[in-house]
DNA sequence: TTGAAAGCGCTACCAC
DNA sequence: GTGGTAGCGCTTTCAA
């Protein structure tokens, strides 16, 4: 039993291929008598379009796009956030019958090969990319490939891509300030890999706002978004002479991370420490202290930027777009600094 | 400029269509010497094959396979399961050049609906199912749509699909025995839905291993796999009159929740309460106490069971598979009964 | 409004 | 070995 073709529902109909395609498509070009009666004969075959022909005939689309997910596989599977973003793209896509291709690689020059790679072969549309790095090689490669792609970050060193950004500064200026009026004087960033864009933007910021707050002891210090390497870090600070009293880390995962190296080293929080973790998910409500958080919406920017990417594939021009900055969340990780250091009384 | 065309390449080597199909695909019909000249012309007009034409032409893959991922969206985000497997079925795919269709969907209706569209339109050359269900309508599915798949999980219930399953009451007795080692006899397993094959076997297999280590107070409750409804059985379960020693949670997910509502109740873990959560990952590190769990490798089942799909698409005979059971792995969570209650001095 | 026919890029079959 | 050629299922142009 042969799946049926257009063919077939053409000489049901008695008429031509051309008349049923018409038809299918909702195109001008058959009366309407005529098109609800080949609907019907298609809907009763059960006829649906192959989409290797559909994609293989004059200009077609092959009805996919493609993400690219190029983190250390370690923090990949715990990240929350790349799952969200996949969801709210796929809600965008399935309206429109387009379907998602996702690829984790291990470095910016696999993921080059596979964006080379769909483009050659025609896998996909166009790419939703994301974590843009200084200096990203991307851009300018799938701009050179003539793949169409949005991005979700930016917009500097974007370069002519439309993009999806959030102005982390003012988020990072609200954590800085909230902070500070909780008395915190030693606040150290514990951010991402250097390489990331978004890392220098918020980096930059919180320098700025630390100095506008007043906060001497104030630095950043990198990590690399895995958990193992924010406990590390954490060790690192919390053994420090002048131990930092509140940390903001750059994603959950290291939050989470430093929260169990504070309680290992007998360093309470918030009466001690306060931590403050930059994506919130439901990771951050799960601990305990639950922890203070900066939360946006990761699964309605899937959205938009499913959304921008479909209008950049219908040839209409796209503009970048600012989304709303994330909100500061405040829970159980932050508090009041308490001055004098007295030791915890452990539970033993 | 256009993509080039084996028509292209045919007339740069003076030959014909067919020539250049043959010698690209490796397959005999050509001479070593045209074969190789023809390869090289090829890759100096930097062809490369176009994807829908060669799944349009007679009996062509698409060279894709498809993964549905059924559960919570809240629960989706977090659980490092799914990013763990798709990582481990493209390690597999990407050596031949097939690329994974990911889509998350809320219901098995909406599941079914994917993998009928994927069958109708060929979008797909086959799909890996996971999470098999009580009465799961997925095998018959597929297999009425002639749509070739692979099942991580059964063999029950899987009907004639080649499956990658585990023995998971080994791991559970495993489990009871070394609780009841510890001194606990009021074990509770915190499980995921009813509906959920493997819960079924894990539920079955605990209650058995319970009774043959003599442990009277041993039971299995219901739960759906995410961090809210972790945390609520778990604070039903340790403010009952007859308070668990030790709780054995379904997923890593519910247990750090249940790690956190301990905390949040003043339970003292280990000392008072020991937890073991099912699945590990990096985050039954992260948190303090880092939990006990039993670990599998999920990377290498994805791996697996992405090599048993393309031999199915092969066409070769595939016999399901048993994959080694999971590993306990004590942590801090664990330990043994400490008889008195005595109630835990908080750090306050 | 309708029908016939020409591709899209490739594979596979046929004769040569 | 090799070179023509007939599709695969669809869209689209061009006549009628």
């Amino acid at each position: 039993m042969r799946r049926p073709t257009i063919m077939d529902i053409a000489k049901a109909a008695g008429v031509s291929k051309g008349a049923v395609s018409y038809a299918l498509n909702g195109r001008p070009g058959v009366s309407e008598g005529t098109r609800k009666r080949i609907l019907d004969i298609a809907s009763d075959l059960g006829w649906a379009p192959s989409n290797p022909a559909r994609a293989l005939a004059a200009g077609g689309r092959v009805g996919a796009v493609g993400l690219v997910v190029d983190r250390p596989s370690r923090s990949l599977g715990i990240e929350p956030f790349f799952m969200q973003l996949v969801s709210g793209i796929e809600t965008e896509l399935s309206a429109t019958g387009v379907d998602l291709l996702l690829q984790v690689t291990e470095d910016t020059d696999t993921e080059l090969a596979v964006y080379r790679r769909w483009a050659s072969e025609r896998r996909v549309d166009g790419v939703v990319m994301v974590d843009l790095r200084v200096d990203d090689p991307r851009p300018a490669a799938v701009r050179g490939l003539g793949l169409p792609a949005v991005l979700l970050g930016g917009p500097g060193g974007a370069g002519d891509l439309p993009c999806l950004y959030t102005d982390d500064s003012s988020s990072v200026r609200e954590v800085v300030r909230y902070l500070a009026a909780l008395g915190h004087r030693h606040v150290v960033q514990v951010s991402g890999p250097e390489e990331f864009a978004h890392t220098v933007d918020r980096g930059e910021a919180f320098r700025e706002a630390a100095d506008r707050a007043g906060l001497a002891g104030a630095y950043s210090v990198h990590s690399d978004y895995t958990g193992e390497a924010g406990a590390r870090t954490t060790r690192r600070l919390l053994a420090a002479a002048e131990r930092p009293t509140a940390l903001v880390y750059d994603n959950d995962l290291m939050a989470v991370a430093g929260l169990g190296v504070a309680a290992e080293m007998g360093v309470d929080v918030p009466s001690q420490l306060s931590i403050v973790a930059w994506d919130d998910s439901a990771l951050c409500r799960l601990v305990r202290p639950s922890l203070t958080a900066i939360g946006r919406d990761v699964v309605g920017h899937g959205r938009q930027v499913a959304r921008m990417l479909g209008r950049v594939l219908e040839g209409e021009p796209v503009a970048s777009q600012e989304s709303s900055a994330g909100e500061l969340h405040p829970r159980g990780s932050t508090g009041p600094l308490v001055v004098s250091h007295v030791s915890a009384v452990t539970s033993e």
